[in-house]
RNA sequence: GGACCGUUAGCUCAGCUGGCUAGAGCGCUCGCCUCACACGCGAGAGGUCACUGGUUCAAGUCCAGUACGGUCCA
């Protein structure tokens, strides 16, 4: 259906115009009768739903689709599929804020429940500030019900931006699927001795009361300050310990030095005696006892900090928890104490860390026991990174995965597999590689929340009441997904739970990253079609920011190694990100801030992809709004040029008439180079330089080539001439329209559809020989000569402040004598773009000159 | 503290395996309504390629170090 081109070529409207073209005709359907070989297969990154549009999502996925509109081109069939990330805590906290509720696992379900609040406000439009309690499947259907709209909100950006998604391999992470893939995956490392469970300190959020995992950590500088407490010799003198967390005193099991210290050595085997509570510790030693810090001894409390643990551990002394896992201090005293000592205890119980410090501090200034004043300094904390407090160190029963943070074997292994692919930019892979070789644990896969992937265990109760652990009760496979909170194990029935000699389930959740590990799984229907993942992995592709190699990449690639014994892609491109030196100028505008569908409007999205096209592999990038009018200025100047070029004649039938004019054939030669590059660079992934090359040679194209010829084009020399003109025309309009249309998919889907049959999206990726073949022996400096030719004969007008209508009496031009030979070759050409009425070429000068008698001003 | 990346025109960046006078776009200056495009066209000015050494016939490009900026991890 050639439209041929509209008198006012535009590009408003193109974006809705072409999506539901694309829609209506599942232009990007993936072909799942394709074999692997012909299959290119894209693991895309499911954005995490709950948070907002940013400018950073449009530049990522854009320079995905850059790359999936190549391959599609090249001829194969692409599975590029789009998930929704809305598992897991930023979804909770949204819920609970939005609908104001929280959730209670031990609440029944309530049919039909209607939330207080909407959009945070009550029903009488004020802001709704306390949160009702509901079971947790009445909370994860109002999680369902937000993600819901948030998923429209993406759906309409990735669309308007020309993603070439197809939308009918769409997944959720919470959805179904995800679920019974993400539990079939945890049963499967569990069979296998992968997965396990243990008692144990790990990090703690008080605020969450979730355990987190190393992945999930950052340090944070903090204020403190060290207190010098004394503690007793047996000799009775004065033993000095600094803290800055004397509030950990009662939990205190041990004092240590470094086994070389030679001041403590006459202490071995002895007991020091703490102060306030008078709790007898060994003195112990350990080569982590810093013999430069404070008095050269630290005291071992279970448990201030990781070091604790590892103490705790290796020198297998006791546990004194006190504070609890809501962060405030238990009701229990440490056994050890005695009676007046627990009283002291007492104090204490149910503060939280900070006001038992005070309090603590309190008790030993009372009793002499703290030493000058406390000295103020900053020093890193570990916070979870999505918290407000500080993670404690709790004692709890979890569920690990093995990543090789403890076993050299397996952390070598993993280190190997980012040999099996190649990344984008290649030193990424260092990132990787360090990170495994800096874990210092395996993977803390439970959570205690809701929102998320349930653990599908149940565990039997013993006579007493109590679960045993060692034995889990294991679902059938055909069951998944479950929900151990409300599905009754095999054998037992509803009314047994929680009974003695009954069953309980897992109360906790997995890790957002146990599912988002499995998204190649996930989106190829693993074990749920066979056939289908199958012909797509492992996956050609894992595009996705360079923050997350430690948290997403890295755990898929754990998975695949378990699951699949190979690395889960053949290629990681890792994407940079978007600086804002707008930040700077933010205050200027007074927060006026533009939205990425704002951008879309106001640019088209042509343009905001050729911005962020633009940014190289692995390379932040500035937001500019300038290189947006530049994509804009691009996008019409290749409607206006096509529309040019279908003005000389029919372009169809051009397209197989015979190229005969040197500068038509130098020009259809540079264009096979160019073709070549850009073949070479896709297939590097670097979509950046693919444009830059094409963009170059687009303009160059339209400022002189379509000037050169555009006289004879018009048939001034004849009709042969002018025949080479359209055929030369309408073979590089071809081309670049097929070079543009991974960049530029809506302008280059408007001109194709002028003047050619289909989508140039399912179009083939330009061929440089048969372009080398039309362009036979020309040089392709022709094209350089004849160029800068013009660009000289130009300047006597423009300095002359004439119009380049003017025509030019008498030009002589002076070049060197190779340069001057190729000129002759395409004299009449630049005569006539120049208006050259005598064009004389002299041979033998040094570089190009050029002397021109312009007509009289006519006036 | 460790690892990695970067430092080229006022701004944003190219410059791939070292090779003739270092490029583009934006911005700026000047000019032009030229029959595809004024959402345009033409021309011009503007750079001791962060610094110091080294390798080489030749270094923006390779090596070592320094400074500054950034990212990730401790």
């Amino acid at each position: 259906m050639n439209t041929g081109a509209p008198d006012k070529p535009s590009l408003e409207g193109l974006e809705t115009k072409w999506a539901d073209q694309w829609q209506n005709d599942d232009t990007y359907r993936f072909d799942r009768s394709v074999g692997r070989d012909g299959v290119f297969s894209i693991d895309t990154p499911p954005p995490t739903v709950s948070g907002s549009l940013h400018m950073g999502h449009i530049f990522s996925y854009t320079h995905t689709d850059t790359i999936a509109r190549y391959q599609r081109m090249t001829g194969k069939t692409v599975f590029y599929p789009m998930g929704w990330d809305d598992n897991g805590l930023p979804t909770e906290r949204r819920v609970q804020n939005y609908f104001g509720v929280r959730c209670d696992p031990s609440l029944p379900y309530e049919d039909g429940f209607e939330p207080p609040a909407s959009e945070g406000k009550g029903p009488d439009g004020k802001a709704f500030k306390q949160q009702v309690s509901i079971s947790r499947p009445n909370f994860i259907e109002l999680c369902d019900r937000l993600v819901e709209e948030d998923e429209k909100a993406f759906e309409n950006l990735w669309r308007s931006l020309g993603l070439s998604v197809d939308w009918s391999l769409l997944y959720a992470t919470i959805d179904e699927r995800s679920r019974r893939a993400s539990q079939r995956a945890f049963l499967r490392n569990l069979a296998r001795g992968e997965a396990y469970q243990q008692e144990a300190p790990s990090l703690w959020d008080v605020t969450f009361q979730t355990a987190v995992a190393q992945a999930e950590l950052e340090d944070r500088e903090q204020p403190s300050a060290y207190h010098t407490l004394r503690f007793k010799l047996p000799t009775g003198d004065d033993l000095l310990i600094d803290t800055t967390r004397p509030e950990l005193l009662p939990a205190c099991v041990a004092v240590v030095a470094h086994p070389d210290d030679e001041r403590y050595q006459p202490f071995k085997g002895q007991t020091i005696t703490t102060p306030v509570f008078g709790v007898e510790v060994p003195m112990v030693f350990h080569e982590l006892a810093d013999p430069e810090k404070g008095t050269g001894v630290a005291m071992i409390c279970t448990f201030g900090d990781l070091t604790d643990v590892t103490w705790w551990r290796e020198l297998n002394l006791p546990a004194r928890a006190v504070i609890g896992r809501n962060g405030r201090f238990i009701e229990d005293a440490p056994e050890v104490m005695s009676a007046d000592a627990k009283e002291r205890y007492g104090r204490l119980v149910g503060k939280t860390v900070f006001s038992a410090k005070k309090e603590l501090v309190e008790m030993l200034t009372d009793d002499g026991d703290l030493v000058g004043e406390p000295r103020a300094i900053t020093h890193p904390v570990k916070f979870f990174e999505k918290g407000d407090k500080p993670l404690e160190i709790v004692s709890s029963r979890q569920w690990y995965i093995r990543n090789g943070g403890r076993e050299a074997d397996l952390n070598a292994a993993l280190i190997e597999r980012g040999n099996e692919i190649t990344w984008h930019p290649p030193y990424m892979q260092s990132r990787y590689t360090n990170w495994i070789e800096g874990l210092n644990g395996d993977w803390l896969i439970s959570r205690q929340r809701f929102f998320g992937v349930p653990i599908p265990l149940w565990y039997s109760l013993d006579d007493a009441g109590e679960p045993i652990y060692e034995k889990p009760l294991v679902p059938d496979e055909a069951t998944l997904p479950i929900d151990p909170s409300t599905d009754v194990p095999d054998g037992y029935d509803a009314s047994q739970r929680g009974e003695p000699g009954g069953f309980m389930g897992d109360p906790d959740i997995m890790d957002t990253w146990a599912t988002s590990s499995l998204t190649p799984q996930i989106a190829g229907l693993w074990e749920d079609d066979d056939d289908l993942f199958d012909r797509v992995y492992p996956f050609d592709m894992r595009p996705q920011g360079h923050d997350i190699i430690r948290t997403w990449l890295f755990s898929t690639a754990v998975r695949a190694h378990f699951e699949a014994d190979t690395a889960p892609w053949r290629h990681a491109c890792l994407s940079g990100w978007i600086l804002d030196p707008d930040r700077k100028k933010m205050s200027k505008s007074k927060g006026n801030v533009v939205t990425p569908i704002d951008l879309l409007d106001q640019f088209g999205s042509d343009a905001v992809r050729y911005w962020a096209a633009s940014g190289r592999p692995g390379t932040d990038t500035a937001f500019d709004e300038g290189q947006m009018k530049v994509g804009r200025r691009l996008a019409i100047k290749l409607l206006n040029a096509s529309k040019f070029a279908m003005g000389m004649g029919d372009l169809n039938s051009a397209l197989s008439q015979p190229v005969t004019e040197p500068l038509d054939q130098a020009m259809l030669g540079r264009l096979a180079t160019l073709t070549d590059e850009c073949t070479k660079a896709f297939d590097d992934f670097d979509y950046a330089r693919a444009l830059e090359r094409t963009e170059t040679f687009f303009w160059s194209f339209t400022d002189d080539y379509i000037e050169l010829v555009k006289n004879r084009a018009y048939g001034s020399r004849g009709d042969e001439a002018a025949q080479s003109a359209h055929a030369a025309l309408a073979r590089a309009l071809d081309t670049m329209l097929r070079l543009l249309a991974p960049f530029l998919p809506f302008a280059t889907e408007e001109v194709w559809s002028w003047w050619q049959e289909g989508s140039v999206h399912t179009s083939n990726w330009p061929d440089a020989n048969a372009l080398r073949d039309a362009a036979g022996s020309a040089d392709g400096a022709l094209v350089d000569v004849a160029g800068q030719t013009l660009s000289e004969l130009r300047r006597t007008k423009t300095e002359a402040k004439r119009s380049l209508r003017t025509e030019i009496v008498k030009a002589t031009v002076n070049d060197t004598a190779e340069r001057i030979a190729l000129l002759d070759q395409v004299s009449e050409d630049v005569s006539e773009a120049g208006a050259v009425k005598e064009l004389v070429t002299v041979g033998g000068a040094a570089e190009l000159a050029v002397e021109a008698e312009l007509a009289p001003e006519d006036d």
